[in-house]
RNA sequence: GGAUCGGUAGUUCAGUUGGUUAGAAUGCCGCCCUGUCACGGCGGAGGUCGCGGGUUCGAGUCCCGUCCGGUCCGCCA
């Protein structure tokens, strides 16, 4: 037996208990003739004691960081304790100890503060993982897993495994493919999401399906963005909207309460996608924090429903608000103060190339009332006043100004708010708001393509109300500059977004469910029917065989934890994650492969 | 595909206007130390300044190219 314990166990009710302990040595402090070493495992840190009869052990057998020990002996009651640790009353005095292995010296400090940075971490992340930063990381990955399986299995969801290797299906991201040996010119795509899969289960009749499950999507990578990444993937039948949202609200909750032992009592808000986009000019708003966007022009088929402000700034001969599309503001709590040198920095912060601003225009609203603005030359007191109340400005705000194209600006001063409400710290960590956000449009027009594409995917349900319009409408445009005055434009999605502070964590949809309806969606895209066939027969065909209604939504797990986790990369919750250009730099993967192997797959490349 | 920041000791970083032998901390090695837990003290080793080219009397420092890493835009139904 190599231990008898583990090395986060020993508490002061052990005292006199003779032990063995194995694990890592975290440190060695020397005293002549008595020597400290701290073992650690994955369950903690218990501290050896060295006497006097062992330290020429010790000096013919020196004890390096990070070798494997099996230490045997007494636990005692340290005469110094060190209560920070959850064993630091007691010690272990050895009487014997062995060597199980030894280790080079570590690149880096195996230590919650480690000296190491990010590669060389990730090179060697075997040791990387064994810090308690990380290792506490993966722990609450694993709670996340385990109490979503709990709440998902308490409600009749079933975990069905669906393939891997699968066919390449190329609408929306792009596909890894595998080339097949037995099928030489033949390869398989690995899934995306396994949505078709899913959704044939409905048919097959089972009825709640769920599945922890990777998925893989050869885009470029983000901080939030692995090549490949798990989702929790759920589907249902016989429901409509309201049972998703319901059922789903309870899986996020259960997650806050097992994870966080937060109780989330209020309903989830909801929001339209229109009013997301009118009020914080982003699909998945923080609404940790106000700041909302005061929209001074908009164009005027964007958002037909809504009511612009341009009273309030037209006629004043300043050419930027007048030639912009859209004209947008936000009033900053508290910082009328700022200096120049800020307001300068903003302006600088916005004509990045990311964000494409020509300039940003500020009014201070002085504490005294007054107002005081880079467009004084064009607008009187009074009329920057009446802007400012539009903005929702209170006495010592900032109210930022945008102008130009509609999206663009509008995306710009959405991330201005996001900037503004970090710098004021009204991002709190620790503060979880969620939203779900209703209602996106069915469709986008494709202006490269010259056509529509899904918004969500091609399986999406229109509204129980736009089914119609969208069966008797042909989806041929005239005029592309034109596209938001045709029918497709405006026919509204039955599918849903979850957004956390900030952050899409889910989405999903009532799907199609009848053959004729999901053939008008193919042929919306611009697929002709063979090719719809070819691509997509084997759901066409299930769909004929008693198709149930039904819909789902997918959980991006990895996001979900470090959202939780309160961190910004998800590659510190996964075990094994790959850099920012798709590699594995441990491994060293992706690599070549012989031409033995090219032979037996009948591929040969490019020079 | 594009923007931007970085690459100097095992590691994390500093390095002034281009100017003597490239520094600090930590880690590592040796000696001392019986209550440490970020132990302490003394001493020591450790560098192709990512790589290639250029400017210059002289380049870690300036210029061009390239490779690697971070972040972002495009992309991600």
């Amino acid at each position: 037996m190599y231990r008898t314990q583990d090395c986060g166990a020993l508490r002061k009710e052990h005292i006199g208990n003779e032990v063995t302990l194995a694990g890592w040595v975290q440190t060695v402090r020397k005293f002549g003739a008595i020597t400290f070493v701290d073992l650690r495992d994955r369950y903690g840190v218990t501290q050896l004691v060295f006497n006097e009869n062992l330290n020429k052990d010790l000096d013919e057998q020196p004890l390096g960081r990070e070798f494997v020990l099996q230490a045997k002996g007494k636990v005692i009651e340290r005469s110094s304790k060190n209560l920070n640790i959850p064993t630091g009353e007691i010690e272990v005095a050895v009487n014997a100890f062995t060597i199980l292995n030894k280790s080079v010296v570590p690149p880096f400090t195996i230590q919650d503060e480690t000296d190491g940075g990010d590669d060389i971490r990730m090179k060697y992340r075997f040791l990387d993982l064994r810090r308690n930063a990380v290792k506490k990381n993966l722990e609450l990955r694993y709670s996340v897993n385990r109490s979503a399986r709990n709440y998902l299995h308490e409600n009749q969801f079933m975990d069905i495994e669906t393939p891997f290797l699968i066919k390449s299906t190329p609408e929306g991201a792009r596909d890894f493919v595998v080339p097949s040996r037995m099928n030489p010119g033949q390869f398989y795509a690995l899934p995306q999401s396994p949505q078709t899969f899913k959704q044939l289960l409905m048919v097959s009749g089972y009825d709640r399906y769920y599945q922890v499950v990777k998925c893989f999507r050869d885009e470029d990578l983000r901080a939030d963005r692995q090549p490949e990444f798990t989702q929790i993937d759920c589907e249902m039948s016989f429901v409509e909207q309201e049972d998703i949202l319901n059922m789903f609200e309870g899986l996020i909750k259960r997650i806050f309460k097992d994870v966080k032992g937060i109780e989330y009592s209020d309903s989830v808000a909801r929001m339209s996608w229109e009013d997301a986009m009118w009020t914080y000019g982003n699909d998945k708003p923080d609404i940790r924090f106000g700041m909302q966007l005061c929209n001074l022009k908009k164009p005027g088929e964007v958002y037909p429903e809504k009511q612009d402000q341009s009273a309030l700034i037209n006629d004043a001969g300043f050419n930027v608000f007048d030639k912009a599309e859209t004209v947008l503001a936000i009033a900053v709590p508290g910082i009328a103060e700022y200096t120049r040198k800020q307001t300068d920095e903003l302006t600088e912060w916005v004509k990045r190339p990311q964000i494409g601003m020509q300039g940003l225009v500020f009014i201070k609203v002085n504490t005294d009332g007054t107002h005081k603005s880079s467009v004084d030359k064009f607008y009187s007191e009074e009329r920057l006043k009446a802007i400012a109340d539009a903005a929702g400005a209170q006495k010592g705000d900032l109210v930022l100004i945008l102008a130009g194209a509609e999206e663009r600006t509008r995306k710009a001063i959405s991330e201005l708010r996001l900037l503004m409400g970090e710098k004021l710290g009204l991002r709190r960590k620790d503060e979880f708001k969620l939203l779900w956000v209703l209602d996106f449009p069915l469709f986008e027009y494709s202006e490269d393509d010259n056509r529509w594409v899904a918004r969500h995917h091609p399986f999406t349900s229109p509204k129980p109300d736009q089914i119609a319009t969208m069966i008797n409408t042909s989806p041929v445009i005239d005029n592309a500059a034109e596209y938001l005055k045709h029918p497709y434009a405006s026919i509204k999605a039955n599918a849903y977004d979850m957004v956390l502070n900030g952050n899409e964590i889910g989405g999903g949809s009532i799907r199609i469910f009848q053959r004729g309806l999901q053939e008008k969606m193919f042929a919306a895209l611009g697929m002709s029917e063979e090719e719809a066939m070819h691509k997509f027969g084997f759901l066409l065909g299930a769909f004929e065989y008693g198709a149930p209604p039904h819909g789902g939504i997918a959980f991006g797990f990895d996001r979900l934890c470090a959202i939780l986790g309160g961190s910004e990369s998800i590659r510190d919750f996964i075990a094994f994650p790959k850099n920012n250009s798709g590699r594995d730099v441990m491994l060293d993967a992706p690599a070549t492969i012989d031409d033995k192997q090219l032979d037996e797959l009948f591929i040969s490349l490019k020079s």
